[in-house]
DNA sequence: ATCGTGACTTACCATTTGGTAAGTGTCAAG
DNA sequence: CTTGACACTTACCAAATGGTAAGTCACGAT
């Protein structure tokens, strides 16, 4: 299963790359030096694939979070730093956001899943969230969530934009300003000083 | 330049549902009725098309937010509501970011440079951002448009994954949630008070 | 020895891709 | 009446796409 598991990285670093339709079959086994149809061979199908780099995703997430039970600021520092880490999951997963939409299969949107109900209950470990609803507790990770990944995308981005000293500072300051967010309880504002 | 139009138009939606090498030459056409050797006709090739579609969506965003010197809040509400009604140009503007690290030309990232910085001069017109530095107020507004457009992007993901009632309650409480945020001061909090 | 299985290859295929070449028809200017 | 520009069409093309078919080769079990 060594092989297997070669492919699934060169297709996660691909899919991230150029999207779904931009990635080839051909590109992706050429990458290991073997043929489109070895990777088939193990595969069946595009989508097939594509399923199992989401499937690896979903698990490395799980992995980041799982077992230590910390307090929330410091699991949300966790993902950040797994995100800045592996930055072409994070890519993966911003296109999976806009491709499942059209996707028959909505599959894609569940392998997150367990993760944001995870995150989520380690938010609700904290005295402040310990009483706010499921709802609210959702859309704050989803939230903080979207603040990681949107800014880790847009490094490149935004080095190509402004100068290097500019993106540096920025990328200076976004750590505190996420613990600030974090930090802040149902009502916004740090509500537990 | 009717039909110049209608194409740019039936592009954005295409390009924002299924990305650049997802949308066929083809398929654009025919959406007009039209052959993919008309649009060729009219724009040369496929990239030069998506630079059009490019164009067309900063315009649009600059319209936004020109002219009228509102209050910041003010503003970041008009780009909200702008965000909801159009959100095949949000789409396509998340997958651009995406792909234009990779893309020869990264002419894609200037595209929305006059926006920004006129967002940036609308944050600077308030008095508790009047003396912070240009890259605090650089991250304060790209941190603002990244949740707007995260979020944006993400409901119908959400939808999927969460009930109907769950995700109307996040996307109730997301205005108030962008507002505190839009009103905090460069250290974080609502230092205005 | 041989049988089967899994990993992989070469050959092939229909379809789709973006793009070129060479028109056709319309319409306004000379 | 002709010319030329423009919008658009049909015909065509080489290259690339995902996938099938049929094999080769190594190797462990019987």
């Amino acid at each position: 299963m060594e092989t297997r598991d070669r492919f699934i990285t060169a297709a996660l670093r691909l899919f991230a790359e150029k999207g779904f339709y931009g990635a080839s079959m051909d590109q992706i086994a050429r990458d290991l030096g073997l043929t489109k149809q070895a990777l088939i061979h193990h595969f069946g199908t595009k989508e097939k694939l594509y399923g199992a780099v989401l499937t690896r995703i979903s698990e490395r997430l799980l992995e980041a979070i799982e077992g230590e039970h910390r307090a929330f600021p410091d699991v949300l520092a966790e993902i950040y730093a797994h995100t800045l880490a592996h930055s072409e999951e994070t890519q993966l997963l911003m296109r999976e956001l806009l491709d499942n939409r059209r996707r028959a299969d909505q599959a894609g949107a569940w392998y997150l899943r367990p993760f944001l109900d995870g995150l989520r209950a380690a938010l609700k470990r904290s005295p402040a969230w310990a009483d706010a609803s499921t709802a609210q507790a959702s859309a704050h990770v989803y939230q903080l969530l979207g603040a990681i990944t949107y800014f880790a995308v847009s490094v490149p981005t935004l080095s190509n934009m402004y100068s290097r000293d500019h993106v540096e500072t920025m990328k200076a300051a976004f750590p505190a300003r996420l613990r600030r967010l974090a930090e802040a309880g149902p009502n916004g504002h740090n509500d537990e000083g």
